[in-house]
DNA sequence: CGACCGAAGTTACACGTGTAAGTCGTCGAG
DNA sequence: CTCGACGACTTACACGTGTAACTTCGGTCG
């Protein structure tokens, strides 16, 4: 496009040493000027020519090449392997966003990668082959330890993880799921219920999120006697929530936590479909969901949930950095957030 | 782990180089073995040798060195500003999950980046840095000629684009979303209804999407005498919603094509919280979602809806590898897949 | 017996970049 | 006038690969 040579003329890739001819300067100079490393060491003039002949050349400096010399690249990749696909959502969406935007502004190019793989090695494997700066497992199998050291032996500086309980070398990125059925179970404790169900989903894939909940229901109820508090496991379809539905007599319950609003939604409708009613008054079936999508406002009753309050994900961009900048730092688990409960209707 | 010189002791990187030293050869050998051109070059037992040096050591290629050598590398670069976010869903993530598999089994590493630019062309910078084989732009800005330009002679292969207009140079990924609008019409139309609205979200940058739906109305309408479509905009929230239901007797609609299955449920709970009837029967309103989700069958009535029967993301990698390796591959126009209706209770 | 050939490797270069170390005037101080 | 210091660059090397071109060597054929 400002190219003088004419549009179709050349196929010839724009490298650095291109810059520089242009330029009438050797490559170096080019280097440092491009890379902020000129004061002191190039004139202004000169400084002023070579970037207005990368511009003109549409100059776009070649990240492999850089990563090579650097011996590890300015990439900071997000796995999320594709397994654990039901985590995506508006929240893990909005996310992402933040986050990448933050690295931009660092510095850095967050990518996400969702290949999945037949086994942690493998998968670190996968990942070793772009030498990325850090690595964000999100979810999906836990990283052995194994996996970690080859990471840091290929170049890695930091790897992260979500969950409980990161691998030896690893960081650890904490959202502590206990709290929100810590929340749920709480309120639904102080509005007097006692036999509290707690829907569990049946995919296993989730499980690393669920059992905690549970596990913080769980500990709500320690502190009444006399509280009782049942797993329920849920399919993500109708008929099992119909299933569900049809046992409930038999099961006694005055209250109910689920996984996910969805999970709750799927319940609630099945419920009443069942001719049971739902809702915060005594006698009725109290049901409290989580994460607060937009449909939890649009049910009627409106869903009770509790909400993650994240750390801003450029907190976790500057987290990131810093790591990388001090790989030597003592693995350590860093907290991400905290939950609260959104009272509404339904509990 | 399975390096003999002990766990602490070897900082040093693992190249290829020190696979053929370990196996006593050179490393042309190695390079031969271990990227399957050793046929007729190399014997049985060196390229034995060779695979266990490299399994033993850990060995992953440099994945900046190969494509620096190569002019490109093996990346696939998904690319979804963070502009663009409100597009996520569980739709997307699916088609995330199987598209990075496919891409896997065909030896490029798939990537998803979403960092936001100032600008295509900046977009484009951003990305010519890790000289993709090809560039898959999946929403936001559409790219333009100086944007596409700046990528092929970085070294990119292919560039990808959805929505209805590719730039010059670049293949277009074809959802034809005129359809959606086509079939909700059609149905609506088949049964009798004449005053159709047609709800856009309010966000602009999914204007793209929804611009070509309502264009499908229309088409349909076309055919039908006295048919009329009337667009009414719609934000993402329940008082937007209100707003719009406390508005409808002025309307004189009977029927709505929403832009999606949540503001459909948006607009059907505030017609309902505003004491009017929804559903298929004659003199009800009549609601047709898009995209088919999960609280599509939650709802009551459940909703009618359109969905995209996508192409298996299988056939669109494949499409990428095959443009890969014929860049000069005309661009064209490659169809993505087709809508039908899901009939339900709402219409 | 010499020429030729194929198998089995090896040598050597290129890819684009960052940066330590070197060069070459010029200017100021002694 | 000499010498060192300094500004403004350039030279040269390293990073880890892939692959074309070359070597070496045992065997075959004319």
């Amino acid at each position: 496009m400002t190219d003088p040579a004419g549009p179709e003329a050349t196929p010839t890739p724009v490298t650095s040493a291109a810059v520089a001819r242009r330029a009438g300067v050797s490559r170096a100079t080019v280097s440092y000027v491009l890379n902020g490393q000129a004061a002191g060491r190039v004139g202004a003039r000169t400084q002023a020519r070579v970037r207005a002949a990368a511009e003109e050349l549409g100059y776009v400096p070649h990240a492999a090449a850089r990563s090579l010399r650097a011996g590890r690249g300015r990439i900071v990749l997000l796995a999320a392997p594709a397994d654990a696909v039901p985590a995506f959502g508006p929240l893990f969406a909005d996310f992402l966003a933040g986050f990448q935007t933050a690295l931009h502004h660092l510095g850095y190019t967050g990518v996400l990668h969702g290949a999945p793989a037949a086994s942690p090695l493998a998968a670190a494997r996968d990942w070793a082959e772009l030498r990325p700066a850090a690595v964000l497992a999100l979810h999906g199998p836990p990283l052995d330890a194994a996996a970690v050291e080859l990471l840091k032996r290929s170049g890695t500086a930091a790897v992260l993880t979500t969950g409980p309980q990161a691998p030896p070398g690893a960081h650890a990125l904490l959202l502590d799921q206990r709290e929100a059925g810590l929340r749920a179970g709480a309120h639904l404790l102080a509005a007097g219920r006692r036999r509290i169900g707690v829907v569990l989903p049946a995919d296993p894939r989730l499980a690393a999120f669920a059992e905690p909940r549970l596990a913080g229901v769980r500990d709500a109820a320690a502190a009444h006697p006399g509280a009782e508090v049942r797993p329920l496991v849920l399919a993500r379809t109708e008929e099992s929530a119909t299933r569900l539905a049809a046992r409930w007599p038999a099961l006694g319950l005055d209250a109910v936590f689920a996984y996910n609003d969805e999970y709750a939604m799927l319940l609630l409708r099945a419920l009443q479909d069942a001719g049971r009613a739902v809702g915060a008054a005594p006698g009725r079936i109290a049901v409290v969901g989580a994460d607060d999508l937009l449909l939890a406002r649009l049910l009627r009753p409106r869903l009770t949930t509790v909400r993650a309050e994240t750390a801003a994900p450029d907190r976790i961009a500057h987290l990131v950095d810093a790591l990388i900048r001090d790989p030597s730092a003592p693995p350590a688990a860093h907290r991400l957030g905290t939950f609260h409960l959104v009272p509404r209707e339904s509990a």
